[in-house]
DNA sequence: TATTGTTATACTCTATAACTATA
DNA sequence: TATAGTTATAGAGTATAACAATA
């Protein structure tokens, strides 16, 4: 089981690869696009990342000129996480592949049994979550 | 997706944690009872672990007391591992905490949709490992 | 006094190369 | 020459503590 997730999971990471994105890169550009704004201890409670660890996935992305920090209007202590045009854009084709991958991952299943897997996947996560700490993941 | 899985994986490396066992030597231990007198690079192959990594699993197990390194009566550089009286004790007690907990997972699921699950888990899993490469995992 | 982003640091995991003793 | 186990080492990923600026 933990297996099947492995080779999946490195699977998904050499799709992301040509995109210049890693997994928790492809993560957090996706959280930032959907979420304008967003300060960089949302997103790493999002991401259930250390905020010390984020610096280097925030540098990362913002390098590639895909998401840029501006100051939030508020306080300035944070930064108020956007995604430029570019950002955008790439989002879309890698979100795009990743689909793609999925698709062809989940194609050895028929229709019902590719639903009630998805379905299963979110169920367990939630009741884990759930029962582990009383905080519920907003985004 | 992922992050399913991220919460089941430290869920159950806690579970394992009092029996003093990583997620990793847990297998390994696993496939020592099943598997008498394998040899250090089988059992690397069947973990998907280099063999320079699998010492200190060996050597941690070891050093509990629950395997031992027999030298192959066939061959002198080679390791026949096999487990002690203890380790297979261990194993037992480690085993059925692990199905415990599965059971508490899967509780929120229903039977059918528990069967589904894991037998989606595998199809993709084999349809993954036979599309990347020829070999097929013998253990 | 507490929080945001940051740096430095340590610890685990994993991957590669090289060594030894055998084959 | 190749293989089994081992060592050393380098790279990721992750966790903790401390700091400056700000609340």
């Amino acid at each position: 089981m933990k297996r099947s997730f492995n080779v999946v999971q490195a699977d998904l990471a050499r799709t992301l690869e040509p995109f210049g994105l890693r997994m928790i890169t492809f993560t957090a550009l996706i959280l930032i696009v959907d979420n304008p704004d967003l300060s960089q201890t949302q997103l790493a409670s999002a991401l259930t990342v250390e905020r010390s660890n984020l610096v280097t996935i925030v540098d990362d992305l913002e390098g590639k000129g895909w998401i840029v920090r501006n100051p939030a209007p508020n306080d300035r202590r944070s930064h108020a996480l956007r995604a430029t045009r570019e950002g955008h854009r790439m989002c879309e084709r890698a979100v795009k592949a990743a689909r793609e991958h999925e698709e062809r991952l989940l194609a050895a299943l028929g229709k019902a049994e590719r639903e009630t897997f998805i379905a299963a996947l979110q169920t367990i996560e939630r009741a884990k979550r759930e029962e582990q700490d009383g905080t519920d993941g907003k985004l």
